[in-house]
DNA sequence: GGCCGATGTTAGTCATCATTAACGTTACCG
DNA sequence: CGGTAACGTTAATGATGACTAACATCGGCC
């Protein structure tokens, strides 16, 4: 079945099952690891039991392949594609705030998987991910650079790193707020992290 | 070297094998999470094959239990002794930032371990655990009511969650910079963070 | 010099699990 | 209708892995 391009759809949506177990896989991986799933687990919570899984995924590895490079097309290219919009850096870095808030509150299990489990994913996947997960960095990298000039690249990195655990941290701090007081927390305290007056001195 | 009885000779010092074992394991688990990593590989990463680690350890589950125990009852019993030693609150604070910071540095494999592989402890454990990290967080929690009044528990609760994904993103960062600019950094970053006027308004 | 406790070793044992095989069951399409 | 493709199902199969058993080694100590 190389290029299925024909939109004909035979019953139900094409795919849809796809979808429906790579959002329950998401939810048992976050939560007990990869390697604490099983493939029975899958196929039993999204109600089909065991190997009929592979009717929609080559394998386990293949899955998790599939997810994590959907989230990091998702995060990399609506990051990007809004830096470009933005008219200044001071707008851009309020972009890439929204974006990466916005999903770490919408999907705190694929976040916590993304950062996780990229070990388990097989060669030919890992390099593609990684390349994007490092785009993305350069992509906050550049505009803080542009924003806050006179600090070393390694140590915007650093920061950036640090922003994203902030803001990863939502799974851990689950319900605690309702969502939108949540989310302005993060950005007031992600600001003003990202503004400390540097590290020169001392 | 033959029948030295010092316990200087490389063949043993009495109980240095747990702690090796424990050290091993931490970084193994941090790598590849606790169901992707068996005992033969821990014996291997210490020098011994497989199932001695029964000498030491009644099985792969208290050996995850002891490790994040030890863990949480350091970081819990440093965190409240220095600040019930602390002159103020902003001193405090100050304190708990060093604490948690120094840990993160020192200990990445720790630091992830105890976040990610709570779920794997079996029951009796778990409870002092997730208590030990209750009350950990509680302090943390306490410190910044006194120096942010007006601001909710909830909020502030949230808030350290945060500032604890910011400083354990260490491992994420690991070499970018030298540790003594990392730790100033992320002092700087967090004391920021916390600092953020609060979420009223709008 | 001979027991002993601490510590290893190698060869099972028994589960669990990913993956495959072999075999229905629909629903659409010609 | 009959074929067929999408989608499931229940049994193998073959690895891997935690844990146990039976058997060393070796230093210390009476």
């Amino acid at each position: 079945m190389r290029g299925v391009t024909t939109d004909r759809t035979p019953t139900r949506v094409r795919g849809s099952r796809r979808a429906e177990i790579l959002d329950a896989a998401a939810g048992l991986f976050a939560a007990r690891g990869f390697h604490g799933v099983s493939i029975e687990d899958i196929g039993a919570a999204v109600g089909t039991s065991g190997p009929a899984l592979y009717r929609h995924f080559s394998g386990k590895e293949a899955l998790l392949a599939e997810m994590l490079l959907d989230v990091s097309e998702r995060l990399h290219s609506s990051g990007s594609r809004r830096v470009t919009e933005a008219a200044d850096a001071e707008e851009a870095l309020d972009s890439l705030l929204g974006c990466q808030i916005e999903f770490a509150l919408n999907h705190p299990a694929l976040i916590t998987v993304h950062d996780r489990e990229l070990g388990n994913v097989p060669e030919p996947a890992r390099r593609r991910i990684r390349r994007l997960q490092r785009l993305y960095v350069e992509e906050w990298v550049t505009v803080l650079s542009e924003l806050y000039p006179g600090r070393s690249q390694a140590s915007l990195r650093a920061a950036t790193h640090a922003v994203f655990g902030l803001l990863n941290s939502t799974p851990h701090s689950a319900g605690e707020l309702p969502p939108a007081v949540m989310a302005e927390l993060l950005r007031g305290m992600a600001r003003a992290a990202l503004a400390v007056p540097s590290v020169r001195n001392r």
